[in-house]
DNA sequence: CTGTCATTAGTCAGACAG
DNA sequence: ATTACTGTCTGACTAATG
């Protein structure tokens, strides 16, 4: 019980911009960016050849999703305002999202590692945990044939982390990047951990690093060098300890194989900043939109949720957000709306609106409300 | 009967991530 | 004109229950 752990944290190189290359060759060693609405698809022209948007043609609040790495080296990451990186790199090529395509790539490199190892834990649609201890293989080869068999089914370079732990071969897969391999063991974590910027552990965001800054700890070295008793008493019990844990490389979370949803949620940011009052019947309108694809979301998943709540985004960024918890669970989304429309009373509505969302949670499963199965369980 | 303590559920904000 | 969308987790606070 005791025997060493082999964990691999596998992360797919630029997914979404790799994607778009294997349907836009011609785009490949460019800068490119994937992000904003449809109005920017390719168009195809009369000659064979198609016509791209430009970065500098981009109006709206989009962000980037993800960028090819030449893109990257003109400074444009994702998370950025799509006009600010206009700014950047006007020239770039811009691509809509097209989320059908990556959850099919999903799907096929997914089922590749599987096949060669079960033990496969989800983290989202372009990385993957995958526990490889009790594969009686050598672990460069292991790691090298999962590579091989993403990029059979895929055409995709992956870069992967194998180490005794989740956290350490988080961090691992990301130091080659991309189409790296990466093989660490804890007599590693001085010189290949200790010296990066804690903000590279995965739980520690823009927030704690730069509170962990303000005390002069930048590296992880740094914050495993401070006392327990100190992080404690500047993160309070559960996240100093955690902390003091995690940059001694320590780290015991199980690779976790299956999970059910606890909320699904519908939100959308608006071209321009809505007035309850004055864009009264435009707001109405998008948020019954919102309850109702929540609505169906619900039923094509087989859940019904017992919490309904909303969220509002105002134009200065600050965000709130209301809910309320029902005896009986509800999967309506004509329902969810009249729910929704109570929470929507007790948030102020003075300031003007950026965003508007609504959340299902609580979920319990309700396969009953899945329209096929209805029919089928009726007992004539 | 009153006060305290433990526990749980609900609500809301915020951090974080992919 | 900078800042999407979906989802998880945690801490702080309140209320209810025993």
């Amino acid at each position: 019980m005791n025997s060493i752990r082999r964990i691999a944290h596998l992360d797919m190189d630029a997914f979404f911009a790799s994607v778009e290359l294997l349907r836009y060759p011609e785009l490949r060693g460019q800068a490119v960016v994937v992000g904003g609405r449809s109005v920017h698809q390719p168009v195809d022209l009369p000659d064979g050849t198609r016509r791209f948007s430009r970065l500098r043609d981009y109006v709206g609040r989009g962000v980037i999703t993800t960028s090819t790495y030449e893109a990257r080296a003109l400074g444009v990451f994702s998370g950025m305002g799509l006009m600010k990186s206009a700014k950047l790199a006007p020239e770039a090529i811009l691509l809509p999202a097209n989320f059908e395509a990556y959850r099919h790539y999903s799907q096929l490199f997914k089922a590749a590692v599987r096949a060669i190892a079960p033990k496969v834990e989800d983290r989202g649609i372009d990385e993957i945990y995958i526990d490889l201890s009790d594969i009686p293989e050598e672990t460069a080869l292991l790691a090298q044939r999962i590579k091989d068999a993403v990029f059979a089914a895929t055409s995709l370079s992956c870069s992967i982390g194998v180490t005794p732990n989740k956290l350490l071969s988080k961090i691992a897969s990301d130091l080659e990047k991309p189409n790296g391999l990466t093989i660490l063991t804890m007599s590693d974590v001085p010189a290949r951990i200790w010296t990066l910027p804690a903000r590279k552990v995965n739980g520690i965001g823009p927030k704690a690093s730069q509170r962990l800054a303000s005390h002069g700890i930048q590296t992880i070295g740094e914050l495993a060098a401070a006392p327990t008793e100190f992080l404690v008493s500047k993160f309070g019990q559960a996240s100093g300890l955690w902390m003091h844990r995690i940059a001694h490389g320590i780290d015991e979370r199980p690779v976790v194989t299956e999970s059910e949803p606890k909320s699904l949620s519908r939100e959308t940011t608006f071209e321009r900043d809505l007035h309850a009052s004055q864009d009264r019947a435009e707001l109405s309108e998008v948020f019954t939109a919102l309850c109702l694809r929540l609505g169906d979301d619900l039923k094509r998943k087989g859940y019904a949720c017992r919490t309904v709540g909303i969220k509002i985004r105002y134009s200065d960024f600050h965000a709130v957000t209301r809910d309320v918890t029902l005896p009986v669970a509800v999967c309506d989304g004509a329902e969810i709306r009249k729910l929704a429309g109570q929470c929507l009373k007790r948030v102020p509505l003075e300031q003007r609106i950026r965003l508007l969302g609504v959340r299902a949670g609580g979920l319990v499963e309700d396969k009953m409300s899945a329209a096929s199965l209805v029919q089928a369980e009726l007992p004539w």
